[in-house]
DNA sequence: AATGAATGAGTATTCATTCAT
DNA sequence: GATGAATGAATACTCATTCAT
């Protein structure tokens, strides 16, 4: 099998990609200047134009693609679990969630810290993909509530704060160091599981009872009137 | 009832104080400019340095009045819970934590998002403060490990996976919004006790034995070699 | 009588306006740069924003004072000439209009070469005003023809001929040149008013009957459809 | 009918020209980008270095062309007006002018308002040819004079400034506005001709004696000091 | 305490042009 | 003849900050 002509080696533009995902995490967007990026990619800043259309441009390619990536391999990995078990599926999330934001630290960063910085028209278009991700947590849990193997209080709020959870550890993860992945992902499958699961005996007897507290039935998706918008407002 | 002589209105640089905190929340500390502060505030951009001493300063001065508030907030919350009881002193931090953050939602998201732009010597004063926040949440957690009453494989990863859980709450919430504070405060309670409780039955029934997993003994904070480091790396 | 304390020497802001109209007048709106300005007024390109808005706006404010003055010092010198006496009043605007635009060589320059410059809005304002001042020498002609002195074939198209005739000697014009002001007036007003006035022999033994060529009457603000347009066309 | 062999469609090189005339026309000359050129043609704006030298070297392509085409057209008119009668051969220049400038109206407006884009080596050879096409007029004004049938006060002035007039036309015709071309041509050859015919009675009677006014002799081509520089100075 | 004016460093972006392919 | 990539120079404009008043 021969190489492609143009295949060898990273070529400008992946370069461009590379050290603009590397500076933005590491600076921010705002904070980072083209100038900075073309000249640790060996270019003069006019240059920089060839490969992308604006420093905006930069960004929301950068984070469209890794919400695609996510999107995709969330699919990849329910696939692969069995359909008729739910709480395997929900393991299967808890683990492709954490897998990714581990391995792709800064995408993850930079998707959840500079979404204030895209365009209007850029934002909407991220955050209704990332909507689209945590409803794919959402189904998980009423399946599993249907299902009489779970138990939570209100779904999507539930849905969140595991997110947030989840997300929390690619920002403190380090490959060098002291855990494992397969130790982190499973002291956080643990976690969410005990805090998820039904149990035999009366879940009452171990903390509050929300529907006595709130004089509501617990909250799913079918009466759920406005489901809490995640994540930071929109610029005006 | 008659108003107080010192009272009328806010000062200047309380004013400063106060739309700075909203802006910088609003676009970011570096896409928020001390020319639209001022503007907001009234003022000539000049004048604004009659009341701070730059803007780095300005920020620094939210950032570190919210630390000092926040733990002087949860040393109350735990002052008040009994001592004896660490299952009570924890519901207290959750609440404590929930509200704190319910109610600073804007000094909490610059706290954390900001971080990065705060210059070497006062991120290290900020990031110790908040170790000393993380490390009132790992000793409740010891003392419930240690009094058997709380069942966690990793006590720091546990809390740091806790408070990114509670921390993401005040990212949604929304005052007019769909839940009242105690129901949000009871539903996160419930979760985390749920997780962390010592349960009568066999653990290892719901969830995987991690001290199987990697061999080694569950992590207390005595043999904790090098404790993550959570948050955003400092920049250069 | 004493001396204002700031009105010893030309302040920053004229001085910018002073230069930016040679600037202009010498390189074109988009051939000059602030840059240049600035450093004919011995400022720092930033120090130029406390005195103008933008680039623009440096010339909306040049040609807009000009257009003002225009028609202010028009007004004047046709108040000053006698009510009842049409040809008089067209000499004393034909003579107004040269040197006003004698005078005021570089700022008519402008406002006739770097319309296009302007931006839509502006464009219109200016426009707005130039057509005003047309305006006034179209009533002058018509006073003239109902009162029988004058002889035009066709009102507003002549003035446009008039305007453009009058307005091209400040092409040439220098007062160092050949012809003093009060000839190249005299050389004008003779010009247009032989090409005006109604003469007693027929005119037709001179010049062409239009109104035979087009089997159209001569036209008139009356019956005038759409006045033509005068001037470059506005930027799309 | 066939289409014969070289002549389907427009070949690159003419459609660089003609968009470039659009443009220049639409945009100015400075305003104007070869990247929007090349667009518009089709082309990369590396392509279009196959076909012109430089921008600089297409405007001055289109200017001379033109300049040359209105020399050639003008001789032509006068070659077809009969060589002993001085008005005869004025109304032909003036029907000529008219007609030329309201057919190439772009080509004639950039030539005019753009001649200051041009480098200096081709400004003094557009200049150049500008000249011997006003002298042309010129020669027309002192033939009319010498065979006494016209009058005019200083010959070089009323050339420029019946120049100025015709090409103002040029700048509000449109081929869909309310006077055919031959309205306007008839117009204007009679606002000329009145404004310089000699006449029976005494001139005087209608306009100021110039002669009276400046102490001096009518000027004619031969004690013409120094001729007024028509047009705008080039830049230095 | 407030301000108008100034500044040096910096921003993203555009431009005409070149050149190897 | 066409192009993708590169470039050096330039653009208008913004920024935090200073300082005399």
């Amino acid at each position: 099998m021969t190489r492609n002509a143009g295949s060898h080696g990273p070529t400008t533009a992946a370069s461009i990609r590379r050290v603009g995902l590397k500076l933005i995490y590491e600076h921010g967007f705002n904070a980072m200047s083209l100038r900075q990026l073309a000249a640790e990619v060996g270019l003069q800043p006019a240059s920089l134009y060839n490969h992308i259309r604006t420093k905006q441009g930069l960004l929301f390619g950068l984070v469209h693609d890794h919400m695609l990536a996510l999107l995709e391999q969330s699919a990849q990995a329910l696939a692969a679990a069995p359909q008729g078990d739910p709480v395997g599926r929900l393991r299967a999330f808890i683990a492709h969630h954490l897998l990714y934001h581990m391995e792709k630290k800064r995408e993850v960063y930079i998707a959840n810290f500079e979404l204030r910085s895209l365009e209007p028209a850029n934002y909407r278009i991220i955050v209704a993909l990332r909507r689209t991700y945590e409803e794919r947590l959402i189904a998980l849990l009423e399946e599993g509530v249907a299902a009489g193997v779970l138990d939570v209080h209100d779904v999507p709020v539930t849905a969140y704060a595991i997110l947030a959870m989840l997300t929390g550890a690619c920002t403190w993860y380090k490959p060098e160091g002291r855990l494992s992945k397969p130790e982190i992902v499973a002291l956080h499958t643990d976690l969410v599981l005990k805090g998820c699961l039904r149990t035999a005996e009366a879940p009452q007897g171990r903390g509050p009872d929300l529907s006595k507290l709130t004089g509501q039935p617990p909250l799913r998706r079918g009466n759920r009137p406005t489901p809490p918008a995640a994540g930071h407002e929109a610029p005006a």
